[in-house]
RNA sequence: GUGGGUGUAGCUCAAUGGUCAGAGCGCCGGACUGUGGCUCCGGAGGCUGCGGGUUCGAGUCCCGUCAUCCACCCCA
């Protein structure tokens, strides 16, 4: 029988929840401090609620749950696990509509399920970390949201992110003025999403294997170019890429009709300006995103030599699928999975994650001395410490060489003669230095030892930072 | 969902169709009965993924199946 758990899922052994909880617990203060409040939904739903919402190709991804009871044999699905946190949220914001406060943020941090094939860095569970608006269309929301998933990754330790913007209706007015079809716009979007990666080459191909006029094809593309030049290439003032110029250049392309969406863009690097990520804010033409539910601006997350850290965007009309009339929402999205990857390759974490569980550990000199081994390692963890106690008399050596093994920095040895003399052996494995150490000293004396970071006390809040002086267009 | 590769010890991998399937790392024990890392010595650990077939003989060849990895598709 394998003991492996089923393709495309994990065991988390302690280090990894070390580093879980970590990522975690950094994203979810920075998101209170921008007043998201928290949100749990169930793992599975009424496959009523998740079907349809997703596209046609997501539908056959839905982990589905075959009825039980004396329905069993019909094979019929009635339930399914959760595919990500933004549908659930529009059935909260249906069901509690009267409840809830008219602007309502939440964030959510819950693991989702695909019925995908595992390949590498995906998986059929995986965690998200959304953060999402509901009532509100203006572009504030946006600009806030990029704040706060930005303001997160920089305390991570991430320095060299991009947030990348676009707008949905842009994308799909420029696929008008050519003329690519409306049955093939969701094609042509995906493969314009892929640019990037591809190259002119890739994704000149890519539009024809999906079968869209090459003429119109290369008409957009050169559009595109034309409009945004090249992106990376025109740094202006706060890391913005796109110059007011160039937007009047894309309004009077699209003609009226689209110019709403080009003044949201407008209004979208205008205010983050406001925000510490402004230096982070790059339009991109390219951007496009899978889902099919956004409507309006759409974000990602990009880091150099690593791709997408997670993405988010507008979606007007997912409540509306539920209550029957629309409220605005917008959500970001954080890939926690990937974050934690890129995180441990670039070695971000701090010591006290990679480093063990326990300060100190008490041996156990015979089995008359296990008593006062638990006293001593009470009189310890009183005193602040993460103490461990070896569970069983053994030799000395063994003692040693499995807190050696589990990296505990501190043995404290308390032998007959240490006990005859009220001290204990203190024992620091990082330096092989032993002395003995008054009893009731012993605590202080590990802690004075250990790294400041590494004891067991609340952790200072960080100041804040000085408000940023808004850069003037 | 499509195409290809790989399944041998806990892990990474050897073994022309031919004795009893090996190595490194890891694990356990000893040298070292009051002290980890280094060194040396010893030990445990395998229905060679599973099922069938070819053959005097299969870890090796063939078919099926399952698992896994890579590419595509799609996605975080």
């Amino acid at each position: 029988m394998s003991t492996k758990p089923p393709g495309g899922t994990r065991d988390f052994l302690p280090d990894e929840i070390r580093r879980r909880e970590y990522v975690v617990g950094i994203v979810r203060d920075v998101y209170e401090r921008y007043g998201f409040e928290p949100l749990e939904t169930p793992a599975f739903e009424n496959i009523e609620t998740l079907l349809g919402k997703y596209g046609e190709e997501s539908n056959k991804l839905i982990f589905k749950i075959l009825r039980r009871g004396e329905h069993e044999a019909s094979g019929e699905a009635d339930l399914a696990l959760r595919y990500d946190l933004t549908v659930p949220l529009a059935r909260v914001v249906a069901q509690y509509q009267n409840e809830l406060p008219k602007f309502f943020k939440r964030y959510q941090i819950q693991p989702v399920w695909r019925a995908d094939r595992p390949a590498r860095g995906r998986f059929r569970e995986f965690y998200q970390c959304d953060i999402d608006a509901i009532g509100s269309t203006s572009p504030t929301v946006e600009v806030e949201q990029m704040a706060a998933v930005g303001e997160a990754l920089s305390r991570l330790g991430f320095r060299d992110f991009k947030i990348l913007v676009n707008h949905r209706r842009i994308l799909s007015g420029l696929l008008n003025v050519v003329e690519i079809p409306v049955a093939q716009q969701e094609s042509a979007l995906i493969a314009l999403d892929k640019w990037t990666k591809v190259g002119d080459k890739g994704v000149e191909a890519d539009f024809a294997a999906r079968g869209i006029d090459s003429l119109k094809a290369t008409q957009l593309l050169a559009m595109l170019r034309n409009i945004f030049a090249a992106p990376d290439e025109v740094p202006t003032l706060a890391g913005v890429m796109i110059s007011r110029a160039r937007l009047d250049e894309l309004r009077n392309l699209l003609g009226s009709r689209e110019s709403g969406a080009v003044d949201c863009v407008a209004e979208i690097l205008k205010l983050v300006r406001a925000t510490p990520v402004a230096e982070h804010v790059y339009v991109d033409p390219r951007l496009a995103r899978g889902l099919s539910y956004y409507t309006g601006a759409i974000m990602e997350i990009a880091v150099e030599g690593i791709g997408s850290l997670g993405g988010g965007g507008r979606y007007d009309n997912l409540i509306g699928t539920f209550l029957g009339k629309d409220v605005p929402a917008c959500g970001f999205s954080l890939g926690l999975e990937r974050i934690i990857v890129v995180m441990t390759e670039r070695n971000m974490f701090p010591p006290t994650v990679a480093r063990g569980a326990v300060d100190v550990m008490v041996t156990i000199w015979n089995d008359e001395g296990r008593g006062d081994g638990l006293a001593l390692a009470a009189e310890l963890r009183h005193a602040g410490l993460r103490v461990d106690v070896y569970p069983e008399s053994d030799k000395l050596g063994k003692q040693v060489k499995y807190a050696s093994s589990r990296n505990v920095p501190f043995v404290a040895i308390l032998g007959d003669d240490e006990r005859a003399r009220g001290e204990v052996a203190v024992k620091d494995l990082r330096s092989g230095e032993q002395q003995a150490i008054r009893r009731a000293d012993v605590g202080q004396f590990v802690r004075a030892r250990l790294n400041p970071e590494h004891r067991r006390e609340p952790r200072e809040p960080r100041e804040p930072r000085e408000p940023r002086e808004p850069r003037e267009p």
